[in-house]
DNA sequence: CCGCGCAATGTGACCATGTCACAGACCGCG
DNA sequence: CGCGGTCTGTGACATGGTCACATTGCGCGG
């Protein structure tokens, strides 16, 4: 048994896709590695098993935006489109924390799709669940003030009451600019609700952060 | 044979998917109907013969935006998120020319999904496809000025140079405000690109707009 | 311990876009 | 012809993105 017993966000799968999954060999990725960008040829599907991985667009004039993040026993949907649509990533994938991940080959990808009714669920569920955010993502960018994306944001991915992160990353999360976070950071603190330091944010009233989020 | 014969959108199935798919009844809907709104439970997977049907997301001001059409051959993918995640909708879908489609209800829909090579690729490509789309229309929203897009608009919808279509609805296509797209008409217009009537857009520099459609 | 350099943050001006509140203009119909 | 409804035009305003810098804080080599 090698990395499938690691694996925990995977379902159970048979015992031909296990070892078919199993002869892989995952691969380690530092924080800031680059898996691909926008216009690479799709190499594979991939699975990641520990750390975190950020698929994100890139606008023309370097803005960018964040389309979702990669979990422990998620797979990066944008390989999935590329292997059964033929078409080259348009997104950009950065290794946010140290990261382990399988590339599952083309090949194997598509016999398991033939396969293995567990593997084909398992993609399938992935890809409505990334359809679905997709879709709100697009929602609150087309329809929600920066100001709610923002407080959404913060109560989402503080750890304690708090995150660690800059202004210019905050801006990326919910696709916006690094000033306007900026400012809207600093109204905040200032009607008392958070509490900034270089590189984190401090929630002090998380009640009245939900109530800002829930703002139309 | 039944509708099926009529389907030449759909890919070759195996006889055993036909049969149970010929079983079912089309139904039809002229233009203007609403089939679904945001909140309803799922009832079936939509499958398009005739006609267009197009779905949109509306935001809390009344503000709404065109996620993509259905045509003849495709399916709406909405309805797949549901019947695989058990979401509710979140778009709306309206008919836009009189359409004929069919239900297949979820059970049906399930059992060719496990049977089925062909189906089961069919939903899977229309799905890689939207989700592809979907991704495209993000980038455009976030990161597009609306004259580059409405440009787009135009140069993709009109038909023989004629865009037939009220400003509130291409407002709707582009994800913008209806005053927004009369000044930019307006401002095109004067620039001599088009020629504005009631109801319609004649397209009498289709370089030009061609041009502004790459304005990053 | 100092100061250099870089990354993070603050600021003001300005433009593009969305929103609101209307005013006209046009159309079909009785 | 006149009426009501839809479509379109317009001005005022608020929000948000962009640009061009100024400032601040932190690590690190000297």
């Amino acid at each position: 048994m090698g990395w499938i017993a690691e694996a925990d966000g995977l379902p159970p799968l048979e015992q031909a896709a296990k070892a078919l999954l199993d002869r892989l060999t995952p691969m380690e990725a530092p924080a800031g590695t680059v898996l691909f960008h926008p216009g690479d040829t799709v190499k594979g599907f991939l699975i990641v098993l520990r750390g975190r991985i950020d698929v994100c667009l890139t606008g023309p004039t370097g803005r960018d935006i964040l389309l979702y993040a990669v979990e422990p026993g998620q797979s990066c949907i944008q390989s999935t489109l590329g292997l059964l649509g033929g078409e080259d990533y348009s997104g950009e994938a950065i290794v946010r924390r140290d990261a382990r991940a399988v590339l599952v080959p083309r090949e194997t990808f598509l016999a398991l799709m033939d396969q293995s009714d567990a593997f084909r669920g398992f993609v399938f569920t992935a890809f409505a669940t990334r359809m679905q955010s997709m879709m709100h993502l697009l929602e609150r960018v087309a329809f929600q003030r920066v100001e709610a994306r923002l407080a959404q944001c913060l109560l989402d991915r503080a750890e304690n009451g708090t995150l660690h992160a800059t202004h210019a990353q905050i801006a990326t999360m919910i696709g916006s600019a690094r000033e306007v976070i900026s400012r809207r950071l600093d109204a905040l603190e200032r009607r008392g609700v958070l509490k900034l330091d270089r590189g984190a944010v401090h929630i002090t009233d998380a009640g009245s952060l939900a109530e800002i989020a829930e703002t139309l």
